[in-house]
DNA sequence: CTGAAAGCGCTTACAG
DNA sequence: CTGAAAGCGCTTACAG
C-alpha cells in the first residue's frame, strides 16, 4: 500500500528543513491530516493522547506549517499592516517597536508601510492590491485619510485601529492623547512663567500627510492664550514641516518678522529642536532670551534640556495592538466597548527642563 | 453551458471588492486562467491583443490576485524579512526607511523584525517557523549571528544580504562602512587638535546583540593612538550600552576614575549625546574642557553641534536592497560580483562642528 | 501563443 | 473525538 510517488515539480530534489508536510506528520502520528491540523493549532476537539502524539511527530520531523497553504485554506493571513508617516521620527519608531513586539508575541507578522511624505507611497498603499488579502487587520498611525482612500479602505472590509489619527475610521477603535489639552498645558506653562509674546510653530495642515494633531494643538495654544486674556497673534503662528528642519525654518521666519517672541511652543519636540538650532544661530540664548517647549518627550529632549509635554508612545502602540488583536482572537473587547466607542485617551505630563524660564521684566 | 454553482463555504455571501477570481477574469476575457495568469504577470508568452483583453477584463472586474494562492502555487512569497536591532535608533530607522521604499517599489512586502535587545525576540525570530516559507529573502542589519542561529538560517536556504553586520553570512553580500577607518579618522581629528588624553566609549561586545563594529571602532581608535606614539590606556576605554543612556553612564564612569580625558571619541552619535549630558551634569564645558566626537551624523547631531564621522545610512539600505532583489528578479548582479565577493564599503566623512576644539595648553 | 489539468499544502464542513 | 474529501485560488509543466 505504498502511495504512488508524489509528482514534485517545483522543488527539484532539495533536501533539508521544510520539506516535511502535514501528510508526513499525519503518517508518523498515525492520524489524519485533519487531526494534525487541529492538534497543532490547539483546537479543543483533540484528545490529549492524540495531541501528544501529533506534537511529538511534528517535533521529530521538524515540521513547520506552510503559511501560504494555511492562509489559502483558512482565509487568515496572520499578518497586520502597520502604516506610519515616517519611521525615522521618534514617535513612530517607538510606536512601531511596541507594536512589533506585541504582534510577534501573538504570532502575527508585521508588514511595515512608511509613507515617507510621498504621495507615490500613499497611492501605492491604497491601491487595492497592496493590502488586499495580505493582512487580517490594519493599524493606521497618524495617517489621516482622504475620502477616496477611506472608501478604498472600507472596501477591504478589514478590522483596524488608529493611533493619534486625524481621521476616525468608522468601526475602528482609536488610541490617542488629548492634543488640545497637551497644547494648553504647554502654553499655560509659558504663561505662568510670565510670557506674553508666545509663538507657536507647527506642522502644515495643508500638507496631505499632516494629521489633525496640528489643528488640535493650535487650538489648545489659542485657548490657553485667550483664557489668559491674550489674543492669538497670526504673526506669531508659523507653519512648516513637522520635523527638525521645519522647526528651524519656522523659527527663522518668526525672527525675520521682527519683534521676536519671548517663548515658543513647538507642536512637537523635533520642531522644538529645530527652533533651538535657529535661535542659537541667531545669537539668542535659551532660556534667557527665549523659552522653548515642545510635545513628545523625545529620547533626546533630556540631552537638550528641552521642556516638553511627555506622551506615552510605546503605551499607545501596545494598547492599540491589543485592541486590534483581541477581537481577532475571539476575545471580546473590554466590556461596554462598542465599535463606535470614543477614542481611548492616554495621559500626558508636563516635564520642565532647562529650556523654559521666567520672562525677563522689560 | 452554465457551470454548476461553486460551493462557497468560507465567504458567506459578502459581496464587494475581492470576490473576483481569476476564473471570472478568464471568462470575461474569453481565455483560460493560465493565460490570465501569464498576462497579468507580464510574461512574454502572451500576444499583445490577448494581453490587452485580459488587462481590460481585470480592470473592469477590479481583480486583484490572491497572494496566498499565488504563493502556494508559485512558490514565491513576494516578501522580504528585515531584521534590525532597534528600530528606534537613528541608523536603523533610516536604513529601514530606505529599504522599505525600495522593496515596495519593486513589489515586495517588508516583514519587520525588531530584536529590541531581547533574547526572547532572537529566539522567536530564528525558530524555524518565523521565517520559514514566509519570505523570499532576508536582510540582516547589524545583527551578528551565533553558530546555532547561523545554521538555522542556513537551513532556510534563502538568499540574503547583511548591512554593517558583525557576522558575514556565507553566500550573502554585505554592505557596510570601514569602521576601523572611521574610528581612526575620528581619533586622528582629536589628535590633530592637540589632545593626548583621548577616551573611548563604546557598546559592550559581550552583549549578545553587539555587533562587531564595536571592536572595529576600538581598533581604529587604538591604531590612531599608536600611530601618534601614544599607548592606549584601559582606564580611558569604557564599555556600556550602545545608546544615549550608555553614553551617559560610560562618561560618568570615566569621570569617576579621576584625571578625566580632554577628549572623548564615542562609538556612535547616540553615545556621544549621552556623553554631552554627563559632561554638562558634571559641570564640564564642551568643547572648552572636553571635546566630543561620534560616528553617524545623526539627524540631531547638527542641533547639538556634535562633530562626527558621517556615514551614509539610507544609501547602505538602498544598495543592500538592490543587491538582494536584483538576483531574485533574474537580473544578474554586477558583472564580476561573485557570491563570495568582498563587502561593499561605502565612504564616510569627517564633519567638524562645535563639540571639538583644540586642547588647552596646561 | 494558448489551454486542460494537475498540483501547491493546508483547513473545514460534513458525517460518523 | 476523528477521518475522507472537497475546496481554497492560483501557477506550471506539458502538449499542442
Amino acid at each position: 500500500m505504498v502511495p504512488p510517488p508524489t509528482r514534485r515539480r517545483h522543488h527539484t530534489g532539495v533536501i533539508g528543513v521544510g520539506v516535511t508536510k502535514i501528510d508526513d506528520v499525519a503518517r508518523l502520528a498515525g492520524v489524519s491530516t485533519a487531526t494534525v491540523s487541529r492538534a497543532l493549532r490547539g483546537l479543543p476537539t483533540v484528545s490529549a493522547a492524540t495531541r501528544r502524539r501529533v506534537l511529538a511527530a511534528a517535533e521529530q520531523l521538524q515540521y513547520a506549517v506552510s503559511p501560504s497553504a494555511s492562509r489559502l485554506a483558512g482565509g487568515r493571513t496572520g499578518s497586520v499592516a502597520v502604516v506610519v508617516p515616517r519611521i525615522t521620527r521618534w514617535f513612530f519608531g517607538v510606536v512601531v517597536e511596541a507594536v512589533e513586539d506585541f504582534l510577534h508575541e501573538a504570532g502575527y507578522d508585521l508588514l511595515l508601510h512608511n509613507l515617507g511624505g510621498r504621495e507615490r507611497n500613499r497611492q501605492r498603499l491604497l491601491r487595492t492590491a497592496a493590502l488586499h488579502k495580505r493582512v487580517d487587520a490594519i493599524m493606521l498611525v497618524a495617517t489621516p485619510l482622504r475620502a477616496a482612500e477611506m472608501s478604498a479602505l472600507a472596501a477591504l472590509d478589514l478590522p483596524g485601529v488608529t493611533i493619534s489619527s486625524g481621521t476616525e475610521v468608522p468601526g475602528w477603535p482609536c488610541v490617542r492623547i488629548d492634543d488640545v489639552a497637551a497644547a494648553r498645558t504647554a502654553t499655560r506653562h509659558l504663561l505662568e512663567l510670565g510670557h506674553r509674546r508666545i509663538a507657536h510653530i507647527s506642522g502644515d495642515p495643508d500638507d496631505e500627510l499632516a494629521f489633525s494633531a496640528h489643528l488640535d494643538r493650535r487650538r489648545g495654544y489659542q485657548e490657553a492664550l485667550r483664557a489668559a486674556g491674550l489674543r492669538p497673534d497670526p504673526a506669531l503662528d508659523v507653519e512648516s514641516s513637522f520635523d527638525i528642519d521645519g522647526g528651524t525654518r519656522a523659527t527663522e521666519e518668526l525672527l525675520r518678522r521682527g519683534d521676536p517672541p519671548t517663548a515658543i511652543f513647538a507642536s512637537c519636540d523635533e520642531m522644538a529642536m529645530g527652533a533651538l538650532t535657529a535661535l542659537r544661530e541667531a545669537g539668542l540664548r535659551v532660556p534667557q532670551d527665549v523659552s522653548v517647549i515642545g510635545i513628545d518627550d523625545h529620547a533626546l529632549s533630556g540631552v537638550l534640556g528641552l521642556s516638553t509635554i511627555a506622551q506615552p508612545a510605546a503605551e499607545q502602540g501596545r494598547l492599540a495592538a491589543k485592541m486590534l488583536l483581541d477581537p481577532l482572537a475571539g476575545r471580546s473587547p473590554e466590556a461596554g466597548m462598542s465599535t463606535t466607542a470614543a477614542p481611548v485617551i492616554l495621559p500626558t505630563r508636563l516635564v520642565v527642563r532647562e529650556s523654559t524660564a521666567p520672562a525677563r521684566a522689560h
